[in-house]
DNA sequence: GTGGTCACG
DNA sequence: ACGTACGTGACCACT
């Protein structure tokens, strides 16, 4: 039989160390539960083992309540974060039926040592996992060590281990002797290292042989005055590095055999963890755990569902319904009937009809609608824009997974209907979730409304004038190779300048410019390292043009000439579901990060035109997010600098610095607006500093006096910060909410973040809240005024309106109205608005 | 798939 | 001793 033996404490270090931080929603940290999976599972897969035995310290935290206690009593190296998570693996192993095994006075490691021995004994073949290297000495014919390491697992059998260190297995425990380790309290003989104790291992094999015959040898006086001192602690080295090969575990072999898996518990404990992955790899599906364990089976009916095919009479019949519009296959449900169709007339005339409806991602249903010329009617709501509000750090909405968080059974019984079916039950929950955090207005008035806005924004798309965007290629094209030859001059060869790793080469050793900072895999190449070094070698220069050519020519002229539609429109996709302080993405292509902050990049937006007779009305808010800021906290002296209609920035400085307003110079202006951001952002000392250029001291006294002016600033972030503490919740004046998990990590580092994260999401989620709001009622006022002109896009604090030359200014004042007052806040929202053919021109 | 870089608010 | 402002998405190199 084969054994597959784990060091349960060294896979899960590993793991944890391996994998950033991960948590549930509940602030469960999962992240060693899941890379203890990954690794078991993998080595699994190649040893295929008849049995399993996870070997685990006995001081590992086992209960699930103790594990806050035993990090408080016991060793100081194991942080809280992972201490949790233990007893979730153990019980986890439990559940698939592997032997958990720990023993009184014993390590783990001694643990293998015993298992090993068993096997090798028996002539059964024994396999180690372990990450910890002070198993090596394990092997032998019948033992291979598997040493995970942060890349590999590395398979170590006698041949390796000889390839590698140049003497059998065994004698590990020897060269640990010799070397000592620190990280296992073993003193070794002081003054010998690595290199003489594999010497002296080599040669002589074990330190018994050593002692022996070292006098008379020919090593140097010093090695033997090492070894004549260190002979004592030699010896009781050897005697710690030496594995146990006895403890007092179960020798019965068989009784490691792998038992039976309880799919539920599995299932259950897995989404519990909200693992679904690991669901997945483990073949469980999520519903299992509902239907096996937590719903008593004579509660639950299965729903017999009748299929029907979808028509016009079908429709007038239906009161209220769920459906599911995938691609152009729709499936309807109306009580136990449903009703499918991929005739695209019939699904248009059931997305325009009146009867009620409830789907799960409605946006492409308005899509699809808007394509043929109606629209989607009457839709209540929407499973994905209601799991998004519950959890906006989710991943993805499927009805499968949110059946399985909300603990709403999920009809897998009922096949490719599953979803539909399924839909209701779990829609009927996540609203009284939603009822119970208090957002249902937010859902009903913002976020449901909003996604037929953004369809249509979709739907509509904006023109780009291709020739042009070509022409500008050609032109970054000769741009690129002429840089590209400069740089290859300087360096006196070529290289790929795009990979950061070839282009430190040749910068920081070639060149020996000096390496400012370092990243994970080298030097760091970034902007910032480069704009430091532009003048001590042309080649940075050319470099930093090459980046800004390079850039542009790939990202925008390539990809957006790639998503160019038939109508010579470009239809981004918004994505409503996907920030967690509920702001809008834009994808395929990104249209929110097209260039404008530098010359030749918002030359792109040139190309963004609108259709013939139209032009484009843009308006923007004016520094929103501090304006919100001023409106949240209620401080005198900001509300006033908002009122007063003066420069904020220039107010601020002002104030900070204490001068009039007419005595502020341009550097004071520029370091305030760095205080302003840093104040939206969470603001810290450091980063403040390396942004204005000045040191973290001048830095810090900036903030203090920026916050000694703004006293209720200063309150508001410190009762935001104490409360999200509390509930580990923030929320936005329109009530979003965002769980802030890191505020609950012993690591002070993602605290800290946690803690910025916690005064940010207000203010930027309150920003897209109101600018969400303004959409809606530009949109509605746009349709009921008749206006030929529709809203095309939304950059965070910008709005693009496409108006036909007739009514361009009643749009223009349309959009200033509506954003102006989209809400009664205690400061003004000022709006820039602008006209122009192009985005370039209309941005002002 | 991950990390580095850089585009935007 | 370490890392260092919030929120995104796309492209490239490299594993």
């Amino acid at each position: 039989m084969k054994l597959l033996a784990i060091d349960g404490n060294s896979i899960l270090n590993r793991a944890f160390y391996g994998i950033k931080l991960l948590s549930n929603k509940k602030g469960i940290f999962t992240n060693a539960i899941f890379g203890f999976m990954n690794i078991y599972l993998k080595n699994f897969g190649e040893v295929k083992p008849d049995a399993v035995a996870v070997a685990f310290d006995l001081r590992s935290p086992t209960f699930r309540h103790k594990a806050v206690d035993y990090y408080k009593a016991n060793r100081k190296g194991m942080p809280d974060e992972l201490a949790q998570q233990m007893p979730y693996v153990k019980e986890l192993l439990g559940l698939m039926g592997i032997t958990v095994l720990t023993c009184e006075g014993y390590e783990a490691d001694d643990i293998l040592g015993t298992l090993a021995k068993l096997c090798s004994d028996r002539g059964d073949k024994c396999f180690v996992l372990t990450g910890d290297r002070d198993s090596l000495q394990l092997i032998d014919d019948n033992v291979t060590v598997l040493l995970a390491t942060n890349k590999e697992t590395i398979h170590y059998d006698p041949q390796r281990f000889m390839d590698d260190y140049g003497f059998e297995p065994i004698k590990l425990i020897d060269l640990k002797a010799l070397m000592g380790d620190s990280s296992d309290n073993i003193p070794g003989v002081a003054g010998v290292g690595e290199k003489t104790a594999s010497a002296l291992i080599k040669e002589y094999g074990t330190i018994e042989n050593l002692y022996e015959s070292y006098e008379d040898s020919g090593l140097t006086k010093s090695v033997k005055a090492k070894l004549a001192a260190g002979a004592e602690s030699a010896k009781e080295s050897k005697w710690l590095a030496t594995i146990v090969r006895d403890a007092p575990i179960n020798n019965d072999l068989d009784s490691y055999l792998i038992g039976k898996t309880d799919s539920a518990g599995v299932s259950r404990l897995l989404t519990e963890l909200e693992m679904f992955k690991l669901l997945d790899k483990l073949k469980i599906s999520a519903s299992e755990a509902e239907t096996a364990a937590e719903i008593p089976a004579a509660e639950f009916t299965p729903i017999e569902i009748t299929a029907a095919e979808l028509s016009d009479e079908a429709i007038s019949g239906f009161n209220r319904v769920s459906f599911i519009l995938d691609g152009t296959d729709l499936a309807v449900r109306s009580g136990n009937t449903v009703f499918t169709t991929n005739n695209a007339e019939l699904i248009a005339a059931f997305l325009n009809s009146g009867c009620e409806k409830v789907t799960v991602g409605a946006k492409p249903a308005y899509r699809f609608a808007m394509e043929h010329g109606g629209s989607l009617n009457c839709l209540r709501d929407d499973a994905e824009i209601c799991g998004y509000l519950l959890n906006t750090s989710s991943t993805d909405y499927t009805v499968e997974k949110m059946c399985a968080e909300y603990g709403v059974h999920y009809c897998s019984e009922n096949g490719e209907f599953a979803d539909l079916v399924s839909l209701e039950g779990l829609v009927e929950k996540l609203r009284a979730e939603i009822d119970r955090e208090g957002m249902t207005e937010l859902l009903e008035n913002i976020e449901l409304p909003l996604t037929e806005v953004l369809a249509s924004m979709e739907h509509t798309g904006i023109r780009i004038t291709q020739e042009g965007v070509r022409e500008f290629g050609t032109y970054l094209s000769e741009m690129i190779e002429e840089t590209q030859q400069m740089i290859y001059d300087e360096a006196g060869h070529e290289f790929n300048i795009a990979s950061p790793k070839q282009l430190g080469t040749v910068l920081f050793e070639e060149m020996g410019l000096p390496a400012k900072k370092k990243t994970k895999s080298g030097y760091s190449t970034n902007a910032e390292v480069l704009e430091e070094l532009r003048f001590q070698a042309p080649i940075v220069d050319n470099v930093l043009k090459y980046r800004q050519y390079t850039k542009l020519n790939s990202t925008y002229v390539v990809g957006l000439l790639d998503k160019v539609a038939e109508d010579g429109r470009i239809h981004t996709c918004f994505r409503q579901t996907e920030t967690r302080t509920g702001r809008i993405s834009s994808t395929e292509p990104n249209m929110q990060n097209i260039p404008v902050r530098t010359e030749l990049g918002s030359q792109m937006r040139k190309f963004f035109t609108a259709g013939e007779g139209k032009v484009l009305v843009d308006a923007d808010y004016s520094q929103i997010e501090l304006r919100v800021m001023a409106h949240l906290c209620g401080d005198k002296n900001m509300m006033e600098a908002f009122n007063s209609g003066e420069d904020i920035h220039t107010s601020t400085a002002a104030q900070v610095f204490d001068v009039p307003s007419i005595m502020v110079t341009p550097e004071m202006r520029s370091a305030a607006k760095a205080v302003n951001f840093g104040i939206i952002y969470g603001i810290g000392a450091f980063s403040l500093s390396k942004d204005i250029g000045t040191s973290v001291a001048q830095a810090k006294k900036y903030i203090e006096d920026y916050l000694a002016k703004y006293p209720k600033v200063n309150e508001f972030m410190e009762n935001t910060v104490d409360n999200a503490i509390k509930t580990g919740v923030v929320s936005t004046m329109f009530g979003r909410k965002r769980r802030i998990p890191e505020l609950s990590s012993s690591n002070k580092v993602l605290q800290a973040a946690g803690k910025r994260i916690a005064m940010n999401t207000p203010v930027q989620g309150t920003a897209a809240d109101l600018i969400k709001i303004a959409m809606i009622n530009v949109y509605r006022r746009l349709k009921a005024e008749k206006l030929d002109a529709e809203l095309i896009l939304q950059v965070h604090d910008e709005l693009i309106i496409e108006a036909d030359v007739s009514c361009a200014d009643k749009a223009a004042e349309i959009l200033r109205e509506e954003m102006q007052n989209v809400y009664d806040m205690r400061v003004p929202l000022a709006v820039d608005v602008h006209q122009g053919e192009s985005w370039y021109e209309a941005k002002g």
